[in-house]
DNA sequence: TGAGAAGTGTGCAATATTGAACAGTCTCGG
DNA sequence: CCGAGACTGTTCAATATTGCACACTTCTCA
């Protein structure tokens, strides 16, 4: 396996994928590939489908959601360019856990789950990177789990947020989240809206973030040196 | 890869491992392994230790868990034999990012990165039992974490006695758990002890559960299909 | 263009959760 | 056998969180 650090999974928002080239990555897979392309908010695939394969994002977005019984909506993940998902069904699932909806204009690459087998035996190469983003994956979940069991509602919505503004580098203190809705926040951290929307004003006004209420277009600036503050208060 | 269906990480507790031969399989590791053995409450790694080899669980059961600047403790697995632990270091994590404690008399087998990674190439039946391994742990913490954003502090503990209460099969409907304390039910949950005895006594009130307030050695009885009336109330 | 959908800003009562304290029980080693 | 330590049972006030409701603004698309 080729000892490539892998960045812990993409922050959510997409992504800071680890430094490979995608396009050389995608031409090692060998044959028997499609592609499909999504428009935002279309659905790649969804709970309770039949699980036949394995997906890998090469632009865009994604965001993987589970409905419980009652009909809430909780977002396990987000992910970017590099990542796989669907992988499930490698494990012996036969049905989609929960769904998979394209956040912006995305392109994923189809794997057959016999052909992912295939290549995971035939190319080191890849099978290395799945690996590698598996292992990356896992320790990003067990993040957001530790996060859940220690933190309360106004910290994990610091770290989402602090997450989300990496969306590019991590030059600048202030970067700019992309389109997310308070509704979405809230689901991603596991409270209510109101809640989201009582902490969001409060950050506001002391100046970690920058937004305009009512435009839901206007990006939302992230003070990363001042959000951190919270995180350790 | 074999298509062994991989069941979706042991139960906490320890563990109905996948159906495959633990003897045979690690016969298919070749050569540079070592064991060792610990006693109940002996730490196999702590938090912060350099990250230098893989872990895999021969006999007994571990904890895993993660201290904040708190001091805070939040239990994130209970492994059982068949469970790798200690993979993080083939992402590149160079330190333990939590401790590793044995719960019972645990024999574990200890393999350096170097050689894992040499392994994962060489063997295999060895690589494919690692990726479904990786891939059920996913899942597994990928519940862990669903259940704390829809659930209350209640259905948790209830999810969790039901998952501890799988401990051999899931044949009799009553079934006893090992030795476990509310405070250690507390850090499995995220929340505090007062708050787990309190749904405890709630629950043996109500008859789904059965055990000896005082005595901390006697089992603890659960009623499987009474106590899953709380999950889905 | 105009209505409905989607998103945000607020307020508030009902609940749930924390955190800390203190007593009683059981275990274990000296 | 005794005491320290570990664990459970039980309070309770202080906070945190939920669930709703309603007004207002912006977006979408027929």
């Amino acid at each position: 396996m080729n000892n490539k650090k892998l960045a812990a999974k993409s922050p959510p928002g997409k992504g800071a994928k680890p430094n490979f080239n995608a396009q050389h990555f995608l031409d090692s897979v060998g044959v028997a590939r499609k592609t499909a392309e999504y428009r935002r908010n279309e659905i790649v695939f969804t709970q309770g489908d039949p699980s036949t394969d394995v997906l890998y994002i090469k632009k865009g977005g994604v965001k993987l959601s589970i409905v419980n019984e009652n009909g809430k909506e909780a977002v396990v993940a987000i992910l970017g360019p590099g990542d796989f998902f669907g992988e499930g069904c490698l494990a012996g699932q036969i049905l989609r856990m929960g769904s998979a909806t394209a956040i912006t204009p995305t392109e994923v690459l189809i794997i057959e789950k016999k052909e992912m087998i295939r290549v995971l035996h035939a190319e080191h190469e890849f099978s290395d990177r799945f690996i590698s983003y598996m292992l990356g994956r896992n320790i990003r979940i067990e993040e957001d789990l530790v996060d859940q069991l220690f933190n309360s509602s106004e910290k994990r919505l610091a770290r989402t947020l602090l997450l989300l503004a990496r969306y590019g580098k991590q030059d600048k203190p202030q970067r700019v989240v992309p389109k997310i809705s308070q509704e979405m926040l809230a689901e991603m951290i596991g409270t209510t809206r109101s809640r989201v929307n009582f902490f969001m004003n409060k950050f506001r006004k002391l100046g970690f973030i920058k937004y305009n209420g009512g435009d839901h277009h206007d990006g939302l600036h992230v003070d990363s040196s001042l959000l951190s503050v919270v995180l350790h208060d």
